[in-house]
DNA sequence: TCCGTTCGATACATCAATGTATCCGATACA
DNA sequence: TGTATCGGATACATTGATGTATCGAACGGA
């Protein structure tokens, strides 16, 4: 962290600076990509002057680490919420159909997600914390499976509801590659509904 | 291109200084990430100065996509040749495996291309490349779909042969995701082929 | 409202990277 | 082998980004 651990009063403006500087930096790293963003240039999009961001921020990687973390958190709130509905139809069909569409909503998500996943191969640090956050959306998704059906209609290959919630993720991994490199949010979804419904139903469409 | 499209004489000397550069920049990049990589460390570690440089490139864009190009083809290729053998043993699971091995070689290639992912989703016209290169793996799995076995047997979600190749991209690009986090480049590679098997077998083990 | 603290702006010093212009040794071809 | 051309090294000018030190204004608690 910028700031020293003796207990210092945190002001009401400095939470909104902090909050403005991260949400200027999600739109300009989207746009830019991280590799080529300056910190005058968060800056400048947030309104602020270098002050405020050094004042906040050690670095530019630990400024990309909270919002990563930030973001990460709402999204596996939300699939956990969307999964975590119970109704009468506790079918496989309609959970893939709430959870791809909170998975696959704005690009620049994916795109800032993408940037990080570059970052954190390279550093085995950060990468604990990607692979913590996927794991909590497997565990979201594991549940759901475990509670909707039997294990014996999945296929068998997949070994069990922890392998087949592994499967889920890959695929959500392999549609967003090419989602990001054509740009078809739509065609995005549908590929990754059909592609959940191969893996999880086993051939025959089967609705619990 | 660095160079004027008027004829000129092209020196075995200057093939070699383009080879090195294009190879230490694909150890500098592997290493480091683009994003973080400046033309004094490529020419550095290729054992030239920055004059060599210039004289072959006009900038780090350009020496990063001529590398991905010289890359990419060389992988093409060798998946082509994998997929081409026809053995008595024409099965599924035999290609799956030839296949896995040859996309899952080495981490420092995935390391790069991902790179080059992030920056095609940012240039429409550097996607189209990567788009094509993907086109052709496609392709070649497909036709091996087709050739390999009836079309009945695949999951009736992928509509077609051209589907399931489709899905064999995904599930490549979704396991090379969770390779690039955990490092872990066996394991990959299994959990690669059950994937694989999961997507095309349609539960029954098949083997033609 | 007053006062001590905190926040962020400004100005400055520094460093790293880029691109260009020039020059000399290497290379191809006669 | 001689010579015109090419390739890469060197030196320089310039730019842009970084981090720090300082200062005035905003803020919160009394």
């Amino acid at each position: 962290m910028a700031v020293e651990d003796t207990t210092r009063r945190v002001t009401r403006r400095r939470v909104r600076t902090r909050a403005n500087l991260l949400d200027a930096a999600f739109s300009v790293f989207a746009a830019k990509g991280f590799g080529r963003v300056s910190i005058e240039e968060v800056c400048e999009a947030a309104g602020y002057s270098r002050g405020a961001f050094y004042s906040n921020f050690d670095s530019l990687d630990e400024l990309f680490f909270a919002l990563y973390q930030q973001r990460a958190d709402l999204i596996a709130d939300q699939v956990s919420g969307a999964l975590a509905v119970d109704g009468p139809g506790l079918d496989v069909a309609a959970a893939v159909d709430r959870v791809t569409d909170v998975l696959l909503l704005d690009r620049d998500w994916l795109l800032v997600k993408t940037d990080f996943l570059v970052h954190a191969a390279r550093a085995p640090e950060v990468a604990r914390t990607l692979l913590e956050h996927r794991a909590r959306l497997r565990r979201a998704v594991a549940d759901r499976l475990a509670r909707t059906r039997g294990h014996a209609e999945l296929p068998a290959v997949l070994v069990d509801v922890e392998g087949a919630a592994h499967a889920v993720v890959a695929a959500y991994d392999g549609v967003t590659v090419q989602l990001l490199l054509d740009g078809d949010l739509d065609r995005a979804r549908v590929w990754l509904k059909q592609l959940l419904t191969a893996l999880l139903t086993d051939g025959s469409d089967t609705t619990v």
